[in-house]
DNA sequence: GCTTAGCACTCTGTGTTCAAGAGTGCTAAT
DNA sequence: ATTAGCACTCTTGAACACAGAGTGCTAAGC
């Protein structure tokens, strides 16, 4: 749908219909369209118009005698070439700043991203926990605990930290664990995680000491280490509540499935990793997504960095019907506040 | 509400009117009642009945000429004297047992319990995580990071890792690091966390050396990780989605009410916590608890041990009218499973 | 004295009808 | 090309009747 197919007016009465109705969600006649219009028309000509939208497909009525309201293709339409959003102020901003404390742990960092997401929009707040591609493997500790049990503490980056707990075949003194753990700090430390793992398959086939039962063990936990770091990505989802006071949700089986896959997981991340490499804000308007959950839903997304590289993505889940033009501006600064402060821990 | 105030026929009258109401979740007449119980009455004489029942504050009607229900006092004379609930056969507690990996992490086993509670009860399971009132330091660990960074890894008990980034005053030499590691190590590995912060107090005094800073910075850490040890628990949740199709919560602000508290945490965190101390099953009727939010829920919880020791609470949040004899059971089974569990890790 | 049949009464839920209101589409006039 | 006018459609809410379910009370029966 270009926006070419439409004369200017039938845009700018596209637009304020969308308006009107993202005010009060109830179909818009062409009586209140003609009020709140800039152009001077009458309703019978917004009529026509109207009848010329619906037949496009970017507006729907209800019934033969209620308003138009504007359908998922309409609001792209209307997101693509209609809305200028204004940006906020820096002072804004620097509030904005202030409440993400980059001195917190991680998960913390995130949720408070999260918290300020759904804060600000009144809607769901999402981060993704972000996954630097790079991981490199900065010190391997091996700690004796009861019996066959040793604790493998892998530092990953620059403040990540893993920890396994290996079962062994025999206990080992407190000399061959640190024998151990220096062997693989000598050897591996800078390295990538993925070609660490290589190594140590290559470095099995040498070192046929005593130790070596250990270093099977740690090249497994190592492997586990690699499978929770860059297989199970996961977010951090606030304010879902929000969207149960939502007029679009009073049907509870819609509410149930947006929960469920809240719960689930799978599917939102895998929605939200599409985003992580688009240059920007990204919409999804209703069942854009190829998600039936998403039915009367728009997710707003913004990938955001750290040290310059995209790490992950946030945003929030709302109704179609939400205030783009205030949402869209607040997803934007946000992913940019989130990633400074990352830079800045 | 002593059971004695009962005489035998209106115990067996308001046990079946609560197994009717639990099964249908509509208020029962006297006729229902009649083809219902045991006992060979016609429904004028259940009426009667009814009317005492009334009296006493256990059962009550919607309206003049609709059938009784339960108030909460009725729940709770149920449970506590008229329920008889059977015990799960050897058979199924192996198959439960079998959900709960004990390989896995912590937080996978936490998650696998309260799935559990969820998936058996359709309601939403609860699993608090372990406090272990003994928090032994293990081993600490100082990794230098870039610049005035260090990474400061505290092993705690048997396998918790705790982890705080700090932020020091010069940057420090691998040698200092691990000097200041062996001191501590040295001095306070095998004792309480809580005695550690005070003896690296009074050790502050004596050691001032160059590497006073850096412990000063450790002695923070510490006490870091003992805020976020012992102040902020916290409890793994599943199936609140289960709750979504429940008749009692078709009213949406309640349903809203009760997730909020979900993501707040705090009372229902308080509620458990009354719960640590209890000895066995306990429960929570309607606005027993105190909370509103409970209205028209119940909680049904009990303790979980680890090495013969009370360490958590795990339950099912649900409306009033729920299958107490099958969910009790359920609930007390499952802590014992988490608790052997743990043990078996 | 406890139990029960009978009956009048009450309250809910449902379906129907009716009128008002909002908005459309079409036609004819400007 | 625009617009006033008009007939038509559809929703919404109120008023109303009526069946169904269940109660409380009274008087009769065991």
């Amino acid at each position: 749908m270009a926006t070419g197919d439409l004369n200017e007016r039938a845009q700018q009465l596209l637009k304020t219909l969308i308006e009107c109705y993202i005010q009060d969600g109830q179909p818009v006649g062409s009586r209140t369209l003609a009020r709140h219009s800039e152009l001077d028309l009458s309703p019978a000509t917004i009529r026509n118009v109207m009848a010329d939208l619906e037949e496009l497909g970017l507006v729907s009525a209800p019934h033969t005698s209620a308003g138009r309201m504007p359908t998922a293709q309409g609001y792209r339409v209307f997101v693509n070439s209609l809305l200028k959003f204004r940006s906020l102020d820096s002072d804004e901003v620097l509030q904005l700043q202030r409440q993400l404390d980059p001195q917190g742990t991680l998960p913390d960092l995130l949720g408070q991203a999260s918290k300020l997401l759904s804060g600000l929009t009144k809607l769901a707040g999402l981060v993704t926990v972000p996954r630097w591609e790079q991981a490199i493997l900065r010190h391997v500790e091996f700690i004796g605990l009861s019996e066959e049990r040793v604790l493998a503490i892998f530092v990953i980056n620059d403040s990540e930290v893993q920890n396994h707990v290996i079962h062994t075949q025999r206990r080992f003194t407190p000399t061959e664990l640190e024998q151990a753990a220096n062997y693989l700090n000598a050897h591996f430390v800078g390295k990538e995680l993925q070609s660490v793992r290589n190594g140590l398959v290559a470095a099995m086939q040498d070192v046929k000491d005593t130790v070596n039962t250990l270093m099977q063990a740690a090249m497994e936990a190592a492997e586990r280490v690699l499978d929770s770091e860059q297989q199970q990505p996961d977010y951090v989802l606030a304010g879902q509540t929000n969207l149960m006071g939502i007029a679009e949700f009073s049907n509870l089986e819609r509410l149930r499935q947006l929960f469920d896959a809240f719960a689930e997981k799978r599917d939102i991340l895998h929605l939200m990793d599409q985003c992580l490499h688009s240059n920007g804000v990204q919409i999804f308007i209703g069942d854009e997504s190829g998600y039936d959950m998403f039915g009367d839903c728009s997710l707003i997304t913004a990938p955001y960095r750290a040290e310059g590289k995209v790490v992950g993505v946030l945003g929030v889940i709302g109704p179609t019907r939400m205030a783009y033009e205030r949402v869209i501006p607040i997803v934007d600064i946000t992913a940019r506040l989130l990633g400074s402060a990352l830079n800045s821990r």
